[in-house]
DNA sequence: ATCAGATGTATGGTATACCAGATATCTGGG
DNA sequence: CCCAGATATCTGGTATACCATACATCTGAT
């Protein structure tokens, strides 16, 4: 073993700004953004001097992040991360259900058997956590299971676009579970959902999952009052109870 | 009138970054990339300096225009505008299908008799241009009428990912048109759509626009083996006949 | 005491200098 | 003539200086 062996791994192609974009995304993902004290601004220069590089990297980390709506770049005023209004997060529901419910028609297509083995077998091991109060286990399986479904169509767009809304959906995540019964009936459908795709009928899984998330629209549509005039109008009272009217 | 009144509208908010970035953005999606003798390296010097501007804001406008996808930047090596792959444009019409056809369904419910009847007067009277030869104007109407579509939804992250599908849809349009009789079987398609809007049937208005979408999916999965191989491995025949297969 | 105007300061916007990797070109030995 | 190694140069990556605006604070006249 000569001295060179050990010093491969430098990471070719690392670049500060990509690195700094990830670290910035998950820093915003992980902490609690709509707690009243929440610090919403970012300021590049304390940024720059925390992280022990210059403002340019963390400016167009920024750039990107503001792409992706996670925060807004307001012109001579600052960098605010972006809260989501109760209206942001039911219109996200409701493209991620137009997402998830055509890759469930896709996965009935192309998915193997094998895969929908798998995916059974996945939610049947974690049904049990939804009654034990765990609620937080039961919250990311939850979540991989619908993910598995954007896989299994073998359409990486829809898993990408998918991905960018789970991103915000993220950071709302924590206050939809545990609340009324909702585990319980999340199994069930998540079996019947699997049902759907082992009988290899497109319309009836399509359907299904968007029963499924449209429930979840409904939820949210009833309960989160919370979130009500945090960003302004919110004035769109004219969907209430769309769930019911548009799946059939 | 004083001297004053004259030059007020300096356009407040105005930043070179993002002036830059609908600019880069206008004149990627107007050239054709797909032409032989394309060049698709962008210099960030010799932008600056044709845009009369230090590197700075052309940088940020690149960050963004990387996260949606038009370039990409390849570290220490350039960045070069995207070639969409066929598989690409496939997994393209398969989402935008997704979002549109939940666009319909909720648009039976929340669109008013009047846009509708706005929608059909719309359709109507640009049905003729498709039969004579005037195949630039029918795709810009045809363009239009399925982002009236997302629009009627009233459910603006539907309409703002479709567009953003839209836009790169619209780099390879020009290759799509005037191919076999599609336009006049549009035409027949899109007042089927409008029926079924009218008659408020969230099913219906969804299939309706899936089919139609997917036959243009069809379509191109036929037509384009122009665009194999272009971006190297673009290895999935397992999706041959999908159209058929998923819209029941 | 109050408020308009001046002034200071913080922050993002822009320009520019310099660094490092990648590639093309040159050059000399074979 | 060929090719390896040196070198020049091109290009993006990073740091930093400076500019312009927004906002807070101060000041003094009423």
């Amino acid at each position: 073993m000569s001295f060179s062996d050990f010093l491969e791994p430098v990471s070719i192609n690392f670049t500060l700004k990509d690195h700094t974009y990830s670290l910035l995304k998950d820093a915003i993902l992980k902490m609690e953004i709509y707690s009243p004290n929440a610090e919403l601004r970012l300021d590049e220069r304390k940024l720059a001097s925390q992280l022990g590089i210059s403002r340019t990297p963390i400016r167009e980390a920024l750039a990107r992040l503001a792409q992706d709506g996670l925060v807004e770049i307001q012109p001579r005023k600052g960098v605010f991360i972006c809260q989501k209004s109760r209206s942001d997060v039911l219109e996200m529901i409701i493209t991620w259900a137009a997402l998830e419910s055509m890759a469930a028609r896709l996965a009935t297509s192309v998915a193997s058997d094998r895969d929908l083995r798998s995916l059974r077998k996945f939610a049947l091991k974690h049904s049990t956590s939804a009654s034990k109060a765990e609620l937080g286990e039961y919250s990311e399986m939850n979540i991989k299971f619908h993910q598995r479904i954007l896989e299994l169509s073998g359409c990486d767009l829809l898993r990408v676009t998918a991905d960018g809304l789970f991103m915000h959906m993220y950071l709302v995540r924590k206050r939809a579970m545990g609340e009324s019964d909702r585990a319980s009936r999340s199994v069930q459908d998540h079996m019947e959902i699997i049902e759907a795709l082992e009988s290899r009928d497109p319309d009836l899984a399509a359907k299904r999952v968007l029963e499924h998330t449209m429930r979840l629209h409904s939820h949210v549509d009833k309960t989160w009052s919370l979130l009500e005039n945090v960003n302004g109008n919110d004035s769109d009272n004219s969907k209430s109870n769309l769930s019911k009217k548009i799946t059939g």
